[in-house]
This record gives C-alpha cells, structure tokens and sequence, in this order.
DNA sequence: GTCTATACAGGGATAGAC
DNA sequence: GTCTATCCCTGTATAGAC
C-alpha cells in the first residue's frame, strides 16, 4: 500500500527533475529509473509507458493550475461588461507562481514541461490537454472573444495558437533566453520577470487590428 | 564522383521527405536509407550523424533564402529614413514563398523543418543558424530596432524571441492548425495565408508599448 | 498487487573488409 | 566510397518471485 505510493512517487519525482533538465525524448526510462531507484519494469507497470508517465508528471501540476485558472475565468465571465485583453491575461500570473508552492521551482519547472511536452511529442499531449481540460480552455476563449469584439471568432482561433507557440517556445527556450539576456544585457530575469514581459506583447498581438 | 553526388542528394531527398512527413525523431536512418536505396552506413558516411544530416536538408532552403533576404534587409538599411516595422516583416513574405521554386511544396517544407527543427533538437540547430547567418540575423535585428526607437534593446531581443517561438511553433503545427481551421471555421488556409496572418500579430507585438 | 529479472525489436553509430 | 556485421542504447512486454 505505501510502497506502492512511495514508488509511484519516487518515479514521478526523478522523472520531473530529469525531463525539465534534458527534455523528453532525451531521458530515458533506465535514467528515472535509477535515479528513483526502482526497477526499471516499475514504470510500465504503474504508468503503462512513458507517453503516460510524461502526462502524470504534468498532471501533478495541472490538477491544481487549472480549477484556480477555471474559477477565475468564470469569476470575470460574471462580471456585466467585456474585460480587456490585459486584464484577462493577467489571470494567470498569480495560479502560476503559485506553483512553486507545489514544489520547490514549481512555476519553472512546470512552464518547462508544458514548453517541452508541446515541442518534444506534441500530439498526445495536445489531445490530452484538451480532452481533461476543455471546459477552462472554453471559457477562456470566450473571454478573449467578449475583449475583442471586433475580431472574428477564427481569427482569434489563430491569434491563440500563435500565442501558445509565443510561450511555449519561451518557456522550452527559458534557460537559454535568460542566459543570453545576462551576458548582452547584464539582466537578471526570473520567471515571473519572464511573464510579466509576455503579457503586453501577447495582449498587443492577439488584438492587433486585421 | 558521380556517385558520390548522387547516393548524398538521394539522402537528402528522402530525408527531407520523411523529415516533413513524420518529424525527424520519428524518421530513422534505416528508413531513409532504404527509401534513398543506399546503404545504412551512409548517412554516416557522408553526413556524420543524423543531427549533421538534418542540417544539411536544411542548408539547402537556406542557402537560397538567406542571401535573399540578406540583400532586402541591406536595401532597406540603405534608405535614409527608418522603415516601418510591418514593411520590415513583409520583406519575408516573397522569399519564402519563392522556395516553391526550389522543390514542389518547398515553403511549407522548409518551415515545417525549421519549426521541427528548432524543437525537436533545439540546442544545435541555433547554433549552426547563428554561426552561419549572424551577420544577417544582425542587420534584421538593427532595422527593427530602428522602426522602434522607443524600445531598449533588450526589450526587443525579448519581444524578437517571442516572436521567434510563435514562427517556430506555428510552423510545427502547421498541419494540425489547418485541419483545426479546416474543421471549425470551414476555413482553408495555405502556408501563405498563415504566413499573412502572422505579421500583422507579429508587428503589434513586438510594437506594444512598454 | 507489487516488484524483479530478462528478453525482444528497433534505434544510431562504427570498425574493418573490400 | 561502399557495405557488412556488430555494438550499445532505447522503450516495451512478460514470466515468475514474493
């Protein structure tokens, strides 16, 4: 019974620590197993395979971003009048960092894994996300519909893709941006510096005029 | 000599087209190689290694396109006044639809390459492109920084990685936003309507106000 | 139920014969 | 230059111990 939890645990632990440093596809099984130390059939046997282990690590996070993000949203859809942009996007500032109440580097560590799940093995975890999570995704949309009134609804469509792409690159690419901005900027970001600087450019960008 | 020739542009061909098909994790070097009707050992031979190979496909599109766009961005700089930054984007446009001329399909192909590309195998693939194309990677980023006097530097360095990850992203997804389109908004979009649809995002983007 | 050891097919890379 | 044979690594499946 406890050695069961423990192991699942030990395996999503070493797992997330490996695949934020290296990505996916370039940790392997024998890795995580050995750094939980467990055997190596434990992985397959607790998760069914590694597609699976990649979406319970994300998970783990998932299950307390999203119904803090849901709530919000449906607090703002509430409200009489549209919201702007900004203020929409801003939602999602605060449910982020407080990740790292989930874990030590939370915040990072999670916008790594989704930047590496989208890039590295893109379609499971597309349809994963959108299967467990497409009622919130909805409601954003909404927002940003109610925001944006004069933009058609397929030209929002694309308008978010081409944000999810905005962040997700940045945040696969996060350890190399922040190194490049210190050694020709003498600037030092964090994550949440990283954020807040995304906001207005995705804010501008999705309601540019067409 | 001949031979030679041909058993690397056999290579290259079949590679580029299961590269394009299934991403390049996917595609192995025993599938290449039997589609190109060489030997395994090959790729290694004449290539190196996979990720040598990879950037070879790619070389070939570039080789086309940076000098191209090499020439525009030095145009633009020659006049006096500073550009406006969607004329400054829009200089893409031509060029990349032109390497239609390269090979059939050759703009979504080589996009496709670069967006997988740039995520499957990240840390190499900027490198090779900043080793072999700094200096006109540099005059972009200078004719930007003109047509945006208001922005500090390493605001735009952000804002202009931002944009990167949209391209980047936009283009591995390419497939599966067009069918999304396709099946949501009754919409049929090709690689050139992606591409005119981005700039105008782009621009706004990386034109927010601080 | 849980864990271990082990086998298997497929991957990229490479040494050496020709 | 080319080809064969081989090496080591990967994810996955399963038989059997506890």
């Amino acid at each position: 019974m406890t050695s069961k939890q423990n192991t699942q645990q030990k395996i999503l632990d070493a797992a997330e620590q490996l695949f934020s440093e290296t990505g996916f596809s370039a940790t392997s099984l024998r890795q995580i197993t050995s750094m939980a130390e467990v055997n190596l059939a434990s992985v397959n046997y607790h998760f069914g395979s590694k597609k699976e282990l990649i979406q319970s690590v994300l998970q783990r996070y998932l299950a307390v971003l999203m119904p803090r993000l849901d709530g919000e949203f449906s607090r703002l859809l509430a409200s009489q009048q549209p919201n702007q942009l900004p203020t929409v996007l801003a939602v999602f500032i605060e449910p982020l960092l407080e990740l790292n109440k989930v874990q030590h580097n939370g915040t990072t560590m999670f916008l790594q894994l989704l930047g590496r799940g989208y890039t590295d093995v893109q379609g499971h975890l597309r349809w994963f996300f959108n299967h467990h999570y497409g009622r919130t995704l909805d409601k954003f949309v909404l927002l940003v519909q109610q925001s944006c009134p004069q933009l058609p609804a397929s030209e929002i469509f694309w308008r978010l893709h081409f944000s999810l792409g905005t962040i997700v690159f940045t945040m696969a690419s996060n350890v190399a941006l922040k190194d490049i901005a210190a050694a020709d900027f003498n600037e030092v970001v964090e994550i949440d510096g990283v954020i807040k600087r995304l906001i207005p450019y995705l804010a501008a960008g999705i309601a540019a005029p067409l």
